[in-house]
DNA sequence: ATAACGTATCGCCAC
DNA sequence: GATACGTTAT
């Protein structure tokens, strides 16, 4: 082959490649064909980081490093160049063929692994994967830490002397498995609380600290040295229970590495290029566990945003990404400023919000999009009103045309739903609530979780302690604690004492109480080891067994139907799981699914309804209309981060994030009192609010929107004024109940506040509504609720 | 010894 | 407002 012809095939070949790539724009394009070598992305809200990181995969899997690579491997036929130039010409796409001609090096895709923060994430990377290369994208390994870890662990699990179905504690089961060794080394709670405890055990974790290291470390800190003797005893209980909790599966898996050199090896040969999305968020073991990885390739790629930090408070360390250039040498930086998302208005005020941080990299977005409405900044009276306000606008724009699941809530803290949630009910507005009380976070299916691990692995001491006596057996407290003391004497689990509890003089009264449980369990287990029967089935059988159902019905608790519900819904999940994995499906598997699911990842966008969540869940999300109740002082920024400079840094982060969400519209929302943890309070706008430029924002109060009240003044209102006022204002919206009497047909005349006199078309039923079609002399025809049209019959 | 009842406490964000 | 604990009734 001529020189001539080489620089003409490496040519067509960029062109072709850019051709393939050419929905991008030119900074994207530069990352997916950076292939090789340390790459940081640093990728604002909104700059398309998820495509790019696709897009980068699919890259490497087509063409490997083609685009930066002289190499020729051979002369493709002159047909094939020929049709190549034709496909560039009419965008037809490129034959599978041509691309295996111009690839090289290409990557198999089991040797890529990508990396996300929620399983949410790691679906919708997984799909779009599929779509772009078929069944070979489901072969990358796109996960969590957590779930790369744990498959990681299990395969290598004896390394470590866990079984290789160990199970995984949440944050429940380490809150429990804590106070149980508060309790057996007599540490007060007073002293040393057991959230106190869990978090500096976390952080040692992170910093990748043993609980015998930390006991040396403690020299004569005494409330160090005690705390040293909890991890201690912890991380032994862990192990006895074959367990191991969130901090575990990244800690294990780092030292799993370092001592196990064949082990590492193994995984730095098999994966070739690691990619890792929301970058600001990992912690120190986390960077540590992929620094191993890609120690040999050097291909490493993440993607973050410093702007969007939000997890340090759980020892996410922005370190990470701001020190990315000195850790990995010659890395290759590329910045994604370009926003596709929001309007021009929205995103200036992010960018001035965010400009009040000190600690950054610094950069800007821009976007092409128009500049759309302005902020509505809103005062209202007090949370009742505030949710009013909101779902008096939702109304307004789904009367405007506007679908309910274009409307996003996003709050602060979980506890602000609830009046939110009741205004919504009451105007029924559907809408759905994510995080709170999650589904498995509920008591009675935590316990029939309990149950299936204990049926899976009777070691698991915590989980069995759970459910000892739930539904009641007689077996109490005494009992329990003699027997949990009896174990521990003789060096057996607790469940072998169960089993065997005729033989201990102290348990002889409640013996057969604790040989039937222990049997019952044990039956259950050989059914599971049998393998004949399917896990619904045996879930259906442990409810029998176990007369759950008939305890909770007999409980004459007012929820006991919810709760009974709740039981019976697990035996879908479990159907659901089973028919996912087919003859993957195992118990272990199952209860790992569980206990790394995010509330995030239920979130399904295609039910038509407002969605409301707080603002961390909502990283990664966009909604048309974005609503931020409680934008005030002691709410957000919340009240112990206003003393807290680096605090107020990470708050303003947040605020970047829940602006950055919206789309079209924003609405900052405020309360001038509201009720929190039991007491009134008046808070101030939040400063985040006042960093917004004014040409951005319309600013309204309560009073503005409704007729005046005579009594209201325009600057603070006294307390009596703002309860008159607030009155006459909720009562106009509330109006569900009496209005819906005053019913609409077709063929009535009315008038409408703004858009006059008009007629009505068709009227629908909707709930407990009606949506009328209304034909307006000057406004043209447009559908509206009833109820909340504030319709007038002529 | 166990269960039911009443009282004190404490609140965010999440894998 | 729920949940964890301590107290009392069986």
């Amino acid at each position: 082959m001529t020189d001539w012809n080489q620089e003409k095939i490496i040519g067509l070949r960029k062109k072709v490649l850019e051709h393939e790539f050419s929905r991008m724009n030119s900074r994207q394009r530069e990352a997916v064909f950076a292939v090789n070598g340390p790459l940081l992305v640093l990728a604002g809200a909104g700059s398309g980081k998820t495509t790019v990181l696709v897009n980068r995969i699919a890259n490497i899997v087509r063409f490997g490093d083609a685009y930066h690579s002289s190499e020729v491997k051979q002369e493709p036929d002159t047909g094939l160049l020929d049709e190549i130039s034709r496909c560039l010409e009419t965008g037809a796409p490129l034959p599978e063929s041509a691309c295996d001609t111009l690839a090289i090096n290409p990557c198999p895709p089991w040797k890529i692994m990508s990396i996300t923060f929620t399983n949410k994430a790691a679906n919708e990377m997984k799909e779009r994967l599929s779509s772009l290369l078929g069944k070979r994208g489901e072969e990358v390994w796109a996960s969590t830490f957590h779930s790369t870890c744990a498959r990681m662990l299990r395969r290598s699990a004896d390394r470590l002397g866990f079984s290789s179905h160990f199970a995984i504690y949440d944050s429940d089961d380490s809150k429990r498995l804590m106070k149980e060794c508060q309790k057996a080394l007599g540490i007060d709670d007073k002293k040393i609380s057991y959230k106190s405890a869990l978090s500096e055990i976390s952080h040692a974790k992170d910093a990748m600290i043993g609980p015998e290291e930390y006991l040396r470390d403690a020299g004569n800190d005494e409330r160090a040295a005690k705390i040293g003797l909890l991890y201690r005893q912890y991380q032994s209980r862990l192990k006895n229970a074959d367990a191991m909790d969130f901090d575990d599966l990244i800690f294990n898996t780092i030292r799993l590495f370092q001592k196990n050199a064949d082990v590492l090896d193994y995984y730095q040969n098999r994966f070739r290029y690691i990619l890792v999305d929301e970058y600001q968020d990992t912690n120190r073991a986390q960077y540590l566990f992929v620094k191993l990885l890609s120690e040999k390739s050097r291909n490493l790629c993440v993607v973050g945003d410093d702007d969007q930090s939000i997890y340090q408070f759980r020892g996410a360390t922005i370190e990470n990404i701001l020190s990315f250039e000195k850790t990995f040498p010659n890395a290759h930086v590329i910045r994604l400023e370009q926003n596709y998302r929001s309007t021009k208005t929205i995103l200036s005020a992010a960018n001035a919000v965010i400009a009040n941080n000190e600690n950054r990299k610094g950069k800007t977005l821009w976007t092409e999009n128009p500049a759309g409405k302005k902020i509505d900044a809103h005062v209202s009276f007090n949370e009742q009103d505030e949710a009013a306000y909101i779902a008096g606008i939702i109304l307004d724009e789904v009367s405007a045309g506007r679908h309910f699941s274009d409307f996003a809530v996003l709050y602060r803290m979980n506890s602000q739903s609830n009046t939110l949630e009741r205004a919504f009910t009451k105007s029924s507005i559907p809408h759905r609530v994510l995080g709170g009380l999650r589904f498995f976070d509920r008591k009675e299916v935590r316990d029939m979780i309990a149950y299936l691990s204990v049926i899976c692995n009777p070691s698991d001491e915590i989980r069995l302690l759970r459910i000892i006596n739930c539904p009641k057996r007689a077996i109490g407290d005494k009992t329990v604690a003699a027997a949990t003391q009896i174990a521990a004497g003789i060096g057996e689990n607790l469940f072998y004492v169960l089993k065997h509890a005729e033989e201990f003089q102290p348990l002889q009264r409640s013996a057969k109480k604790l040989t039937d449980f222990a049997n019952m369990i044990q039956d259950m287990n050989s059914i599971l080891l049998e393998g004949k029967t399917s896990l619904a089935d045996l879930y259906r059988l442990m409810l029998k067994k176990t007369g759950y159902v008939e305890a909770l019905a007999a409980s004459g608790d007012e929820n006991a139907q919810d709760r009974i519900d709740n039981v019976n819904e697990l035996t879908s999940s479990l159907i659901q799981y089973e028919e996912e994995n087919g003859d993957e499906a195992s118990l272990p598997g199952y209860l790992e699914e569980v206990a790394l699911l995010a509330d995030i990842d239920n979130y399904d966008s295609s039910s038509d309804s407002v969605v409301m969540m707080t603002m961390h869940s909502a990283k990664g999300l966009e909604f048309p209309v974005v609503f931020l109740p409680g934008f005030e002082e002691g709410i957000f920024p919340g009240i112990q981060a206003i003393f807290n400079p680096s605090q107020i840094e990470e708050e303003r982060r947040l605020a970047y994030v829940a602006i950055t969400r919206a789309k079209e519209e924003l609405h900052l929302v405020c309360a001038g009192s509201r009720m929190i943890f039991g007491s009134t309070q008046r808070n101030q706008p939040s400063r985040f609010a006042e960093e917004i430029p004014k040409e951005l924002l319309e600013v309204s109060r309560a009073y503005e929107r409704k007729t005046p009240a005579p009594e209201a003044r325009p600057s603070a209102p006294s307390y009596r004024t703002h309860s008159a006022v607030s009155h006459s204002f909720g009562a106009a919206w509330k109006p569900a109940a009496e209005k819906s009497a005053e019913k609409f047909r077709a063929g009535d005349t009315v008038i409408h506040k703004t858009f006059g006199r008009g007629m009505v078309l068709s009227a629908v039923p909707m709930g407990n509504d009606t949506l009328l079609e209304i034909a307006f002399d000057q406004s043209g025809t447009k559908k509206l609720m009833a109820n909340y049209a504030r319709l007038q019959k002529k």
